[in-house]
Formats: structure tokens, C-alpha cells, sequence
RNA sequence: GCAGGGGUUCCCGAGUGGUCAAAGGGGGCGGACUCAAGAUCCGCUGUCAAGCGCUUCGCAGGUUCGAAUCCUGCCCCCUGCACCA
């Protein structure tokens, strides 16, 4: 056989994989079945690490899965609207479709390259209008079941540039593009009335198994309170304030109101009083700065009184009402109850403008609360209420007190409060999903017909550098129609939807991606996603946004009877970040781009050191996958990416490790040629090696199948080699074992790295490739009683070794000239039957405290004077140990034991060994036998323990 | 501020009461092979007086016969949310 040689194998068998169709799968409800998934990429050119990453994290699940008879779907798609392709278009003067379609030829290409096992008639991308026509369709569906609303919303808007601009594109108040100031201006928009899932989306997450900082992202999103809504009647008015609060029970302590400053009640307080100017003033400076500054700017708490007074319901206290920066409109009701002696953001505002602060909540129970010149916000038991029924209740009680009570007075409800917000989902702009309605003027926004979905995008339009606003509402045969209901000149709707919609149900349309009739068949899509999808892999980045999105979209779609799947994904992995070393100022604590490697701090004037930092453009420490691949071939890219860490770990890119990686698969191969080779007759190693393989193969599978990929790498890659390698070193093993082992080890090379391993498989004579090869892999699981003794005296011999070269040392020291010889004494008779009766009784739960020393006296070896001493202390040595190392018993594994038990003759095991003995010491002789039966060499025999015999050199 | 995750040996990173001076990799050192280099293989890589020694898993305490692991407090880093009432 020859070389390893990547780049010829890999191109043969991703062509041998493709002809045979081996990676298409087909509903089949006989076999388990498997869903794995990756985040599908946006094709923003060329596959970076990142990707690598993700998918050779699914592929090799994927492969394992199907390795061990799992149906497994495996598909892949690209998430190609957006404004990147836009921007791009305009800068060359092209269309967006096109900059898509050719930067999607480019990541295919990547990703044939790697090798990954797609099903890839199911290849779909959401900016072909066989995809986005289902996107529309579902629109319509949702807004049959009323979950489809058009209403005023602000927006960030760029009046030079006469466009609506994202959250994102708005940098310090101005535009990214003209850095013009941006305001918020209201503007009719579609929103889809996810807050009436809020309940489920929250509870649900008790019960899927995604990483514990993903669910507390979306919890936080979601960010569910429980409390009240209280009216507090504005004196002189029929006006009254809601007000939202979280802790109904300190409503004794409300000293004041606080509005929004967009509180529709401001103005109708404020205006044509003497407070209307700073009321103004405030206002308006909180309608012109962006949420971020906002953010910055109110660390200092303003408010203005509004010269109006509002009354508490419960106790027909007056309290002054003002308007404040720090109330947030569109959270609660836009108005805060203001009680500075349990929160400390009222307290500040007290303080600030002379308000009385009061205490009605008490730390201690019976006692009066303390001042400390800060609010109290823990629960507490409530006092001074000055009303009966309340004093002295605690939390929940009191709560539910209060709420009681103003229920009673009409005056309030306990309520459920969301910071998650409906979802508004349109976007003026060109490149995405039309939004399919027509704006008539006799009729109002009326839907398109399902008939004549798509509503599709044209492809004639130019989009240039200069160009601003959305080119499809200039595109005058896209916007000019009839209205489907009357006939008459129409117009439609220009804006698209958010691109988060078009990810939103993918993993359905997977399920049955060629469906042109339906988005997807109910039977394929339940038979795949029962349980969710398996696996489903991809950044930390998504955590909020696209997952809450669709399991939002599933439950909705669940609801209108498209599929009866509840949850789309059942296991969630985020895969960490891929850094790589980039130029470090650690006094400036600032990260540089690697130009600067080398160099000075460009602030500081000291000199760089080199952190590792996540791979991206601005800090030029990427590295190319196609250049790796080019240079050690996809096998070796999978494999230092799955070696380098566990999936949901960081890892760092190094240079020299990739290599000593690549070296790894050199090893591999030439171990697996050496075995497929092999002619050998004699085989001493046989027995061990092959129960290796099965200890070793069982952890594999444990590990693979808890998504473990490193430590599965760890054993199919480096310690099948290692062992190999020892059994050469050991004496060989014959043809038959080798090819037993092989049979064993090529699928476990597999999942990882592919190739490689189908070239063996048939170098090794298979005819099935490992592709469409199923292994019995669960029962297949275990090793004998015999492999057991086995391992374990392999363990020993290697123990031996290890000790007398640890001493070899000290011997040195001790001895002129040079050393020659290793004596051994094995441990006496007596110590190993002692052992082996004190692991029996110890499985027995014998009570070495109460009766150990009462058996002790039983034994013959007790009843000799001489060596009583060595007797106690050998059993306190096995049963009890001393104070950091428990007693042998204790501590003795599997193995151990078993050889223990069986009064394993060291002895002559270290004899039929001495030859390797010698050489792997490199000494001329080695003497064995046991304690007590010949020369006690530097008085190691009393020392012997079974297992672990006495060492001396000469 | 709140929530979540972290801090392990030169570096990365496993490790959740005793089998732990702590897997594996990287790096470093030494050896074998070689004219040499590379590749490959073997060994070493906390410390010393070489031992059932001593010190080490962010810092300080505590629980325990015994702590990297459990508890308390503190410091630092990352991620997300943020005057959310």
C-alpha cells in the first residue's frame, strides 16, 4: 500500500458516496430515527472556521447515528435573504439574486469538499421563491387565525437617506451610512402576535434539553412578572392611572406617581400649566436620543412634577405626579408606583426631590422596620398600613392581600406582566420574502389569493451605490395591480419580512423540502421532528432571537394543523467559539489586529503580547479552511477540529497543532496498512489487544453517544493507535487478531474522519462501504471476565515498569558504577491470600471497625511472633490506609480486584515477560520471585504488596 | 445592578469527596534511528533530603479521618439583559 494521501482518497470517496445515494433518506417508521441539524449558513461568500466547526460536529453525530442503524435526515440549505447581498449588489451594480446564487456555489463547493454526508436533493435556499412562496402561504395562514396585525409602531428613520434603519445601523443616534441624525417616526407595520405564546415558550423550557444559559436568555427575554395593575384616580379629573407593579404589597408606601414622558396622560396634566415648559424640555430630549444613548444618559434620574395630584385606592392619600426619563413606555403600563422606602431607584428620586420616603415593610417580624438610608426591596412583614387585615402578612400573602382588597374596591387586578414584545416583522427593504397583501382603496390591506402566491421579487432591478429607500416600492411593475376583491388599480405591500421569519421554519420544510403543493406533508414532517429535531447544532448567538422564533413558529403552526410537533428541538449544542492569537496590550487591555504583531501599543507605547481572541475580520486572525484543507486534506481539518475541544468549549487555533494532527493521521494509516499486512502466524499480544478493543470500543460508543466527540476522538484516534503500537512493541499480534482489530477500529475512525476510514474498510477487503454499513453497536458493548485478568496484567507489567524506572534514580545515587539488574519480590503468600479474603469480606459489607482484628487473629500467618507487626500493618495498609490514601481495598479498580482475587501469580507472569522487562529498561537482568523466598534486596519485602512488589536495583 | 457560565500545572484543556502530583494535547528537554535533517518511536517535564515526603487546582475561611471536588465570604474574567416598576 502507499502513502497517506487525503487529497486523492477524499476526492474517490465523497464520488463513491454520491453514486451510491448513500446519505438520502426516506421516511420509514421501521427505524429509529435521527434528526440532526446545523444552523444553516447565510452565503456570505466563502466557509470560514466557524462553519468547519459546526458541521463536522453534525456530520460525524450524523454518520455515527447512521453507523449504528438510525434513519438518519441530514440536510442542509442556506439562509439567503438579507442586507448583506443587498449592499454587496449595490456595490458592484448587480442584483442581489445574483451575488446570492454565485456565493452559494462557493460554500456547496466547501462543503463537498469536507466531505459532510448532506442529503442533498433536500438542498433548499429561503431566497428561491419554491421556498419563500411557503413563507407567504404561512402568512396568510396566520393572519386567518388572527395572528397577523398591521398597527403604528417608531421606527429608526434617516430622513436623508429616506429609510427606515435597523437597531444595528444606528451608531451613537446617526446614520452608518450619511451620519445623519436618526429620529423615531411612527409608521404602519406587521407585526406577528407572538405574546400570545409567551406562557408556553416560557413553561416549556423546563422540559427541552438546550445549555442552561440559553434557557435563562430566553426566560430573561421573555422576562414573565407577576403583580398588579393599580388605579390611582387622578384628583380633579375622571383620568385615572394604571399603574404596573411587581409588589402590590408596599402600596401603604407609595409617596408619589411616575410617568412615562410618553405618557398619553402627561400632556393632557401638563399642558397651559406653569409646568409645561420643563415638561417639554424633558420630553423632548427623551424623544430625540436613541435607546443606546438613553441607556448611558440615565444614570442621572430627571423628573418633572406634572402640578397634579393622583390618589393611592387604598388609602385616599394624595401623592404628587411626575413624569420621569427612567420609566420605560412600552414596559407595563407606562406608569410607576413610586415607593421609596422599598426600591431604591424611588428612593434616589425621593431624595433628589424631597419626597417623603415611608417604611412599610418590616425586615423582622413584630418589629419596626430599620432605617439605613437605603431602601428595603427584600419581602418583608408590613406594617403601618393604617388599614386592618394587613399588618403583620408576609410576601405572597401580603400580596395577595393587596390585590384582594383592590379587587374588591374595583380599584386593580392582579396581572401577569411580559418584557417580550409581538414581533415586527417588516422591513422596507428589497431582498427578502413580500409581504403578500395589496393596499386598495375601496377595499383596505387586503390578503393575495393563495392562487397567486408567489408574490414574487423582480429580477430586473439595478441596484447602485448611491441608491437609497427600497427599490421595490420605485419598481412600478411590482407595486401596480388590481385588488383581488373588486377589481380595481391597486397597490402592493413593499415591505418584506424580517429574514428571522425565513429561519423560522426550515427544519420543517426539511422534512420534505420538494414539496410543491404544501410547505411541507403533516406525516413527514411528525415522522422527523417526533421529539424535535435530535441534535441541533450551531452559535450561542442565536440563543434568543432565531430559537425562541421557532418554537414560536412551531407552536403556531402546530395550532393551525400543519404538524402536531410542539417543540422543534429536543437537544441543543452551541459550539463554541474558534479563536486564534492576535496582538494583546495588557495594560491597555485591548485586542489588535495581527498587522501590529510584534509592534508597539499604538496607546500605550508597550510592547504586544498575543492573546486569543475569537477569529474575525477586523483583528485579520482568521485562517482559511480551504487552505488547510488544500494543505492536509479534510480528514485532518475534522479532526483537530473535533480533538481541539469539546464542542460547547472555545478552542484555539494553533499552526503546529493542526500539524502534529496531521502526523496523527499518518500514524493511523500506517498502523492500519501495518494490520491489513500483517501475515504473521504467532500472536502473543492477540488476547490482550482484542480485549482492548472492546474495552475501548464500548467507552467510544458512550461517548459518541452523549455528543462527547472529543473524548470519542480521543480513544478511535489516538489510544487505538497507541495500543496497536504497544502490542508491536510487546511482541506482535497474528494476521487473524489484526484483522479482528481492524474490523473493530476502521468504523470507530469513521464518524470522524471518513475517508480514511472507508479506504481501509476496503483495504482490509470489505465490500459494503462503511456509508452503508450498520453496526450492531449497543450490544456489542461490554468485555469478558477473562479480558478483564487480561487488561489487568498488561496494567500490572506496565506499573512495574514505570516503578522501577521512578526509583532507578535513587538506586543511582546509591550505587557506584553503572545498574544491570532489577530485583522484584513479589508480595508473600500470606499478604495476597489476605488481600483477596479482604475483598471478598469487603463485597460482603463486612465491618472491618467492629470485627477486622477479630478475623486478624484467626489467620495462620498471625499466629508467628516474628512477623505479627508486618501482618497488622499490611492490613491496615489494604483495609483502612493511612490518612490521604484509603485502604487497597478501597481503591483497587476492576481490575485490580480480579486479579487479586484470583491470587494471581506475579511471579511467573513478570518471567514470561523479562525479555521486555530487560529491553524497556535497558538493563542486562531482571530477577523475580517472591518475598521471603530469596535475597531481600535493599529490605524492599516487607514493603511488597500484592500488585505493586518490592523494586530494587543492583 | 440582575441572570448564566467560568478561574486547574509553562499554554490549551479533562477532572465533582479517597484509585489525584491531577487524563489528553501543545510546547520544552533527553534518548533511539540517521552522515545529517525530517519523519517515526521511547522516556522525562511541581519540588526536594526521593519518602506511604513536601507544596500545588483564583483568594480567605469552614465541613470531613480525607477537599481541585462540598459549604461561606471575597476577588477577577466571559456572555446576555438592563432605571423592566
Amino acid at each position: 500500500m502507499t502513502d497517506y494521501d487525503p487529497t486523492t482518497i477524499e476526492a474517490k470517496w465523497q464520488s463513491a458516496w454520491n453514486d451510491a445515494k448513500a446519505f438520502e433518506s426516506e421516511v420509514d417508521s421501521s427505524r429509529p430515527k435521527f434528526y440532526c441539524l446545523e444552523m444553516f449558513p447565510y452565503p456570505s461568500g466563502q466557509m470560514h472556521m466557524g462553519h468547519v466547526r459546526n458541521y463536522s460536529i453534525g456530520d460525524s453525530m450524523a454518520r455515527f447515528r447512521r453507523l449504528a442503524g438510525y434513519n438518519v435526515l441530514y440536510p442542509m440549505g442556506y439562509d439567503s435573504f438579507g442586507m448583506p447581498a443587498e449592499n454587496a449588489a449595490k456595490k458592484i451594480g448587480g442584483h442581489p439574486h445574483d451575488v446570492t446564487w454565485s456565493n452559494i456555489e462557493s460554500i456547496r463547493a466547501d462543503l463537498n469538499r469536507m466531505g459532510f454526508s448532506y442529503d442533498w436533493r433536500r438542498e433548499l435556499a429561503t431566497s428561491d421563491s419554491t421556498y419563500y412562496r411557503w413563507n407567504q402561504w404561512i402568512f396568510l395562514k396566520f393572519h386567518e387565525m388572527g395572528l397577523v396585525e398591521r398597527r403604528t409602531a417608531p421606527v429608526n428613520w434617516c430622513d436623508p437617506c429616506d429609510t427606515v434603519l435597523a437597531n444595528e445601523q444606528v451608531k451613537n443616534n446617526r446614520c452608518w451610512r450619511c451620519a445623519g441624525e436618526v429620529r423615531q417616526k411612527d409608521m404602519a407595520q406587521w407585526f406577528l402576535k407572538m405574546t400570545e405564546y409567551a406562557d408556553e415558550l416560557l413553561d416549556e423550557l423546563e422540559h427541552i434539553s438546550f445549555p442552561e444559559n440559553v434557557k435563562a436568555m430566553q426566560r430573561n427575554w421573555i422576562g414573565r412578572s407577576h403583580g398588579a395593575e393599580i388605579h390611582f384616580p387622578i384628583v380633579d379629573s375622571d383620568d385615572v392611572i394604571k399603574a404596573f407593579t411587581t409588589r402590590p404589597d408596599t402600596i401603604f408606601g407609595v409617596t408619589f406617581v411616575t410617568l412615562a414622558p410618553e405618557h398619553p396622560l402627561c400632556n393632557a396634566l401638563v399642558s397651559g400649566t406653569e409646568f409645561e415648559s420643563d415638561f417639554r424640555e424633558l420630553a423632548d430630549e427623551c424623544a430625540r436620543i436613541s435607546e443606546f444613548d438613553r441607556i448611558n444618559m440615565l444614570r442621572d434620574k430627571k423628573g418633572v412634577f406634572l402640578g397634579r395630584y393622583a390618589t393611592n385606592p387604598l388609602t385616599g392619600e394624595k401623592v404628587p405626579i411626575y413624569a420621569g426619563n427612567f420609566v420605560v413606555a412600552s414596559y407595563g403600563t407606562g406608569a410607576v408606583m413610586a415607593v421609596p422606602g422599598h426600591d431604591q431607584r424611588d428612593h434616589e428620586f425621593a431624595k433628589k426631590y424631597e419626597i417623603p420616603i415611608l417604611q412599610v415593610l418590616s425586615e423582622d417580624e413584630g418589629k419596626d422596620p430599620k432605617v439605613t438610608g437605603r431602601a428595603f426591596e427584600g419581602l418583608g412583614w408590613m406594617v403601618n398600613s393604617g388599614q386592618p387585615g394587613f399588618d403583620g402578612l408576609y410576601g405572597d400573602d401580603a400580596k395577595a392581600a393587596v390585590i384582594n382588597a383592590l379587587e374588591g374596591e374595583g380599584m386593580g387586578t392582579g396581572t401577569v406582566q411580559y418584557r417580550l414584545k409581538d414581533w415586527l416583522l417588516s422591513r422596507q427593504r428589497f431582498w427578502g420574502t413580500p409581504i403578500p397583501f395589496i393596499h386598495c382603496r375601496s377595499c383596505g390591506v387586503i390578503p393575495v389569493p393563495e392562487a397567486n402566491l408567489p408574490v414574487e421579487l423582480p429580477l430586473d432591478v439595478v441596484f447602485t451605490e448611491g441608491e437609497s429607500g427600497n427599490p421595490l416600492a420605485n419598481h412600478d411593475g411590482f407595486v401596480n395591480t388590481n385588488c383581488p376583491s373588486c377589481g380595481a388599480a391597486a397597490k402592493r405591500e413593499t415591505d418584506t419580512m424580517d429574514t428571522f421569519y425565513d429561519s423560522s421554519w426550515y427544519f420543517l420544510r426539511f422534512a420534505d423540502a420538494l414539496n410543491d403543493s404544501a410547505p411541507f406533508d403533516k406525516k413527514s414532517a411528525d415522522y422527523w421532528l417526533e421529539n424535535g429535531v435530535d441534535l441541533y447544532i450551531g452559535g450561542i448567538e442565536h440563543a434568543v432571537m432565531h430559537l425562541l422564533y421557532a418554537r414560536f413558529f412551531t407552536k403556531a403552526l402546530r395550532d393551525a394543523g400543519l404538524n402536531d410537533v410542539s417543540e422543534p428541538f429536543s437537544q441543543l449544542v452551541c459550539q463554541g467559539m474558534v479563536n486564534a492569537p492576535t496582538p494583546f496590550c495588557a495594560d491597555c487591555n485591548v485586542e489588535h489586529h495581527v498587522d501590529l504583531e510584534g509592534q508597539k501599543c499604538p496607546t500605550c507605547g508597550g510592547l504586544l503580547g498575543s492573546r486569543s481572541a475569537k477569529m474575525s475580520k477586523s483583528l485579520g486572525n482568521t485562517v482559511s479552511p480551504e487552505i488547510m484543507i488544500e494543505k492536509y486534506g479534510a480528514d485532518t481539518v475534522r479532526l483537530f477540529i473535533l480533538f481541539g475541544a469539546n464542542p460547547e468549549a472555545g478552542m484555539d487555533w494553533s499552526d503546529s497543532a493542526i500539524d502534529s494532527n496531521y502526523r496523527q493521521m499518518r500514524a493511523i494509516h500506517s498502523a492500519l496498512v501495518q494490520g491489513i499486512e500483517n501475515d504473521s502466524k504467532l500472536g502473543t499480544m492477540d488476547e490482550w489487544l482484542l480485549a482492548r478493543a472492546r474495552q475501548s470500543r464500548s467507552s467510544w460508543i458512550d461517548s459518541m453517544s452523549n455528543v462527547g466527540l472529543r473524548d470519542g476522538v480521543m480513544i478511535s484516534h489516538f489510544e487505538m493507535v497507541a495500543d496497536w503500537q504497544w502490542a508491536q512493541r510487546r511482541g506482535g499480534v497474528s494476521a487473524s487478531a489484526s484483522r479482528e482489530y481492524l474490523t473493530s477500529w476502521i468504523p470507530m475512525l469513521y464518524p470522524a474522519t471518513p475517508h480514511l476510514a472507508e479506504e481501509m474498510w476496503k483495504g482490509l477487503g470489505m465490500d459494503t462501504m462503511l456509508a452503508l454499513t450498520v453496526l450492531d453497536l449497543e450490544n456489542s458493548k461490554g468485555v469478558s471476565s477473562r479480558d478483564v485478568i487480561v487488561l489487568g496484567q498488561e496494567e500490572y507489567l506496565r506499573r512495574v515498569i514505570d516503578r522501577a524506572r521512578s526509583v532507578r534514580e535513587l538506586a543511582e545515587r546509591h550505587t557506584e558504577g553503572d545498574l544491570s539488574a532489577v530485583i522484584i519480590q513479589t508480595a508473600q503468600h500470606w499478604k495476597v491470600k489476605l488481600a483477596s479474603q479482604a475483598i471478598q469480606m469487603h463485597d460482603e459489607n463486612f465491618d472491618f471497625k467492629e470485627g477486622g482484628n477479630k478475623f486478624l487473629q484467626t489467620q495462620q500467618c498471625f499466629q508467628d511472633e516474628e512477623t505479627k507487626g508486618d501482618v497488622m500493618q499490611f492490613w491496615r495498609a489494604i483495609v483502612v490506609g493511612q490518612k490521604k490514601r484509603r485502604g487497597r481495598i478501597h481503591t483497587w479498580g476492576e481490575q485490580e480486584r480480579a486479579l487479586v482475587s484470583s491470587e494471581y501469580n506475579e511471579v511467573d507472569f513478570l518471567l514470561d515477560n523479562a525479555e521486555f522487562i530487560v529491553a524497556a529498561l535497558e538493563i542486562e537482568d531482571v530477577e523475580v520471585y517472591r518475598a521471603g523466598t530469596g535475597e531481600d534486596v535493599a529490605g524492599k519485602a516487607r514493603s511488597s504488596i500484592p500488585l505493586e512488589p518490592g523494586i530494587a536495583w543492583r
